[in-house]
DNA sequence: CGCCGGAAGC
DNA sequence: CGCTTCCGGC
């Protein structure tokens, strides 16, 4: 099956605002990486959404993640320990917490917008049997030979869930942190694609356009359009519109 | 076992 | 820089 992740992620940019050359990325944040699969239904047993709205989700698999996790990375020794350690280094940054007392339970606080840089668009093609990841700076594809093929999806006895409210819903849960950094509220959109691609005969979705996303440049996007564009979806309930912009109030910030 | 965060390495 | 690797600790 094809697994379409489309991750929307920031414009790319240093963190030395002034003087940032077009970063180069060479490989897939892990955070785009859990955003991406969060967003493919093919990925649920894996990694999905609790509440997306305020985007806590759960690792259903944090193996067969983990080993996804290292194909796209090329790091063959990846496990899950591993895996959490990197997930970890979300915390002081505001990008993750941990919903404790969850297993595998996970919250984005925000998502490193970044305003510099140039459209990238990361495409992650997972090909049973192709070449060695390719890594360049627009377009670029990573190629694997594993795909998941994990159907081993227990289903978690939950969902009677959060008792208490989400803390921390409104727009000061923006804590500064600690260390000073830019905050810069960005405008830009970009959209990384990334296409898993999972067994032999499915073409990878991204193989067919090689589109990247034209980045609204100069538009101002609301917190709301710019949650959807995060999220891709659409809003309606007015209630969840509340929640996306609790959520989306992080997505402003510039971490680091 | 799950989860944490320091420390060093890449 | 953003993890990766290893580890002692809770």
């Amino acid at each position: 099956m094809t697994m379409p992740v489309h991750i929307h992620t920031g414009r790319l940019s240093t963190k030395r605002s002034k003087y940032s050359r077009p970063s180069t990325r060479t490989s897939v944040y892990l955070w785009e990486f859990l955003f991406g699969l969060l967003e493919d239904d093919e990925c649920a047993s894996v990694i999905s959404w609790t509440n997306k709205l305020e985007g806590i989700f759960i690792l259903k698999n944090a193996n067969e993640l983990a080993k996804l996790w290292g194909t796209v990375k090329n790091k063959p020794n990846m496990d899950k320990y591993k895996l959490f350690r990197a997930m970890r280094n979300y915390y002081n940054r505001g990008i993750l917490k941990k919903v404790r007392g969850r297993k595998g339970g996970y919250q984005f606080l925000s998502i490193p917008y970044e305003t510099e840089g140039c459209d990238l668009t990361v495409v992650t093609s997972c090909e049973p049997c192709s070449k060695p990841p390719l890594l360049g700076t627009l377009d670029q594809s990573l190629t694997n030979s594993n795909a998941i093929k994990s159907d081993c999806s227990e289903r978690l006895t939950d969902d009677r869930e959060r008792t208490a409210g989400n803390p921390g819903t409104t727009a000061d849960n923006r804590k500064s942190t600690e260390n000073n950094r830019e905050t810069t509220v960005d405008n830009c959109e970009q959209i990384a694609e990334v296409s898993l691609d999972e067994s032999n005969g499915y073409r990878s979705r991204a193989a067919s356009s090689p589109k990247y996303s034209v980045s609204s440049n100069s538009s101002i996007k609301s917190l709301e359009e710019l949650l959807a564009d995060l999220m891709n979806n659409d809003i309606t309930d007015p209630m969840e519109t509340t929640k996306n912009i609790n959520f989306a109030s992080n997505v402003g910030n510039i971490i680091r």
